[in-house]
DNA sequence: GGCGCGCATTGACAATTATCAATAGCATTG
DNA sequence: CAATGCTATTGATAATTGTCAATGCGCGCC
């Protein structure tokens, strides 16, 4: 399993770092002020991932949490038998560690280049004691994702494959804010799709397929779809 | 939907429900000391649940937290067009309600004759302001609702029939805890368990008989369940 | 005790998905 | 540009699960 391949101390432009931050209205971080910002710092680092390389590995000890500015993670857990499931794909503000217990319970693994501030733990959470309002975002980011599982759940043990890949592109759209008609951009591979739907890449290949010849969605490229009909895909993930 | 029966204000003999309150030690309200569970008396009630009765209903407003003392509840969503998924199935001391948003996402339902206390919500929460272990005591069995959901998810997403069945009667053995060789009281109907592991009634079924032929399971009753073999169980839901 | 009702089991068959294999597309590299 | 390797698509077939129907079993009720 390749690992992290750089990482950049914080300091000494954190201003910087966080002044031009991608996912600074949406991260964690946007409710610091400025000081705690600087206490931040010497805790803080920036990491860089290639394509498949590991933010944080399963039974790791969870010493850090981490907040993504930019690129696609996944979620996942592999058993000693070979089979992974994906429970979540990350985007630009996403914020991950702190629902784990001592060891992280999950992969997390970049899916594209990717860009993540990490801070120390126990050095973070200090600071967010001093903030009131972190702890109630905390709470709603773990809502979302408790909210997004069992959505997820739902559609694992209800829906068949052509829905349920209809579900994870109403998903993606809606998470990458793609507007109706523009190109959706999907960064992952036959067999992410496969290991977070809980199907073969095959059976998602033809998924795709079946969508198309619906006039749901056009391929501009293996990793690249038009949604033709937003609506219209959402009843086929939603519905019957 | 039939709703609650019979409703039982709380007063005036809490001490007395409490202090034979069969889920007393798992209980949220175990922190409680005596005065701060005097401060709940106003808000509380005991409601008791019929077979099939609800405790709460989805798209309801979400008014109320409660505790299960007696019975089993399932935690189930259901689509317009009828399909439904169960989430969860909880047992006395399990706590639910505050996880959700200002509607409750979800339906709470009696599997069998069951007894749960109901607060108000901002008047619990108003009482828990003055017991910091408590926010610890939440965050932990929101920590575990999301593991046991992930675990459910795994489930789904990447075993078969026989395997599904096999994680369901560990875990329904682990929360009851029923030693190795007792009889494990299932109270549920095959079609819950269907809707549970996301399979079909007559999938389940044949599940059970065929856990059954290989010996790891005796059926005593078609809601009665004898483990043979714990270890080779678990196996079975795990691994291959 | 007999009757009826609901739930569980089993069988036959259909639909869906997985598996295996062949081929196609596409990008990177020498 | 050809070669290579990886990913995606498609086809044929097998395995699994769903659907529909018949039967069995247990339990409460008269």
């Amino acid at each position: 399993m390749p690992q992290a391949r750089s990482i950049i101390p914080y300091h000494p432009s954190l201003e910087d770092f966080c002044s031009r931050c991608p996912a600074a209205e949406s991260a964690l971080c946007s409710v610091f002020d400025r000081e705690s910002r600087r206490a931040l710092e010497p805790i803080g680092y920036q990491i860089r991932l290639g394509r498949s390389e590991c933010l944080c590995e399963q039974y790791a000890p969870a010493d850090r949490i981490f907040n993504l500015i930019e690129g696609m993670l996944t979620v996942e857990r592999t058993t000693t038998c070979g089979q992974r499931q994906i429970v979540a794909f990350l985007f630009p503000g996403d914020f991950l560690g702190l629902s784990f217990s001592k060891r992280y319970d999950y992969t997390v693994r970049a899916v594209a280049p990717s860009r993540a501030c990490a801070f120390k733990r126990e050095g973070f959470l200090d600071t967010c004691e001093r903030f009131p309002e972190i702890k109630a975002r905390v709470a709603t980011i773990h809502n979302m994702i408790l909210a997004r599982v069992l959505d997820q759940l739902f559609t694992l043990g209800q829906k068949k494959a052509h829905e349920r890949l209809s579900f994870l592109l109403v998903q993606l759209m809606e998470r990458q804010r793609i507007k109706p008609g523009e190109a959706l951009p999907l960064q992952i591979t036959r067999q992410d799709i496969a290991d977070y739907l809980g199907l073969t890449m095959e059976t998602v290949s033809r998924a795709f397929t079946r969508l198309r010849n619906e006039g749901l969605i056009e391929l501009t490229g293996s990793k690249q779809v038009r949604i033709c009909s937003p609506a219209r895909l959402r009843d086929m993930a939603s519905n019957q």
